[in-house]
DNA sequence: TTTAATAAAAATGTATACATTTATTCTAGC
DNA sequence: GCTAGAATAAATGTATACATTTTTATTAAA
């Protein structure tokens, strides 16, 4: 396992505190290495907005910043319907089995941590999209995706919500099932906004 | 000037060829430094699209892909007229002065090279996108526009287009100082359209 | 006491040297 | 002549050492 990748892995299990200021050196003796991958992870983690530049020396770990969250949902809202509707042509039962099997995985599990959820969800949805084969527009959607999980990873309002939006995939799947492609689009949309407006509303109250 | 100023703008410039495989070591030479700060430089602009990965060994300098620029304009067309709408509310005389500041300088030159034609016209929507002081959106739409950027710095397609888009500069720039909001993000959705259509047919057929 | 200049400390940037991984070449065997 | 495997070469990954920049602490003057 790298370095980028276990320091990754701790930022999404929230073993920072947003806020914290982090040095080259420190992170190199906290991982038992040198600076030089510590500045290889961290420039990637920096593009993927899991670190962020803290004047002109040191790296901190970003805060919540519910504008961001705006940004994000409002993107994501625009561009995955968009997504899912290229991959309606190559949907078949192969596929769609595939993406039942990990609802059903998750009906299965009520163990499932924040972050876990997360994950799954995200595998549901990138299982469709990718059968648009449309890889420049699935790597924004996933980087987005990616984005959320910084949010969601810390508390656990995604599992209050997690019923409700499993209902969601279920009724999403089934409209893609049954060749309902313009219905599907609209339960994704809202689906996304409802996840978005409630994210948003969580951070603004803390 | 930092390396990764200098590789960037070389890449912009295109003083690669696209497939060609580069490496560390020779960058290294090339531009008389060691191989950590390339290491730097190579890895930010991978992240950022200007270098790709090739297999496990090398980086390559990134070939034109029509597909990319199907995506990368289907996410303007669907960003933009968003951010627009988002600036509305914020325009003032001092912005739409400034906006036309900078149609008026383009105007008036007509040596400027593709690559400069290009950093105008981003100068003109970002000023006006700025507007609506939203950071992560705007960083989004900053970001596809610096990727379409790696396709029209190499040729001269938007020299004969340069005519038309500036007249669609003009005409959106007068919807918005007549508050014509809902027109303005017509335009501007068309104008980004006909880019993208532009683009990939000469890719295709070239 | 406050402020500005300066000196010390700490952090990041870079070069060199070495380790590990990947690619290539050469040889042995079929 | 062709393939498989070992040896060689090359490229990337990492550690240490040094240079430069930035921050903090200190001191002198207003």
């Amino acid at each position: 396992m790298t370095l980028y990748q276990r320091l990754k892995q701790d930022l999404q299990q929230g073993r920072f505190n947003p806020g914290e200021v982090l040095k080259q050196r420190e992170l190199a003796e906290q991982y038992g290495v040198s600076r030089i991958p510590v500045r290889d992870a961290v420039q990637k983690l920096k593009s993927e907005g899991w670190l962020v530049t803290h004047g002109k020396c040191g790296i901190a770990v970003p805060g919540f910043d519910p504008i961001e969250v705006e940004d994000i949902y409002l993107m994501r809202k625009h561009l995955e319907p968009l997504l899912q509707n290229l991959a309606l042509q190559h949907l078949n039962s192969e596929i769609l089995g595939r993406a039942r099997d990990i609802l059903s995985s998750m009906d299965e599990r009520s163990d499932l941590t924040a972050a876990e959820i997360g994950q799954h969800n995200w595998a549901f949805h990138a299982c469709l999209y990718r059968a648009a084969r449309r890889p420049t527009l699935f790597a924004m959607v996933e980087h987005l995706h990616l984005q959320c999980q910084r949010y969601i990873g810390y508390q656990s309002l995604s599992l209050n919500y997690q019923d409700r939006s499993q209902q969601e995939h279920h009724a999403l799947l089934d409209a893609l099932q049954q060749g309902q492609g313009e219905r599907a689009a609209q339960l994704l949309q809202a689906h996304i906004v409802e996840a978005g407006e409630g994210l948003v509303s969580f951070l603004r109250q803390a």
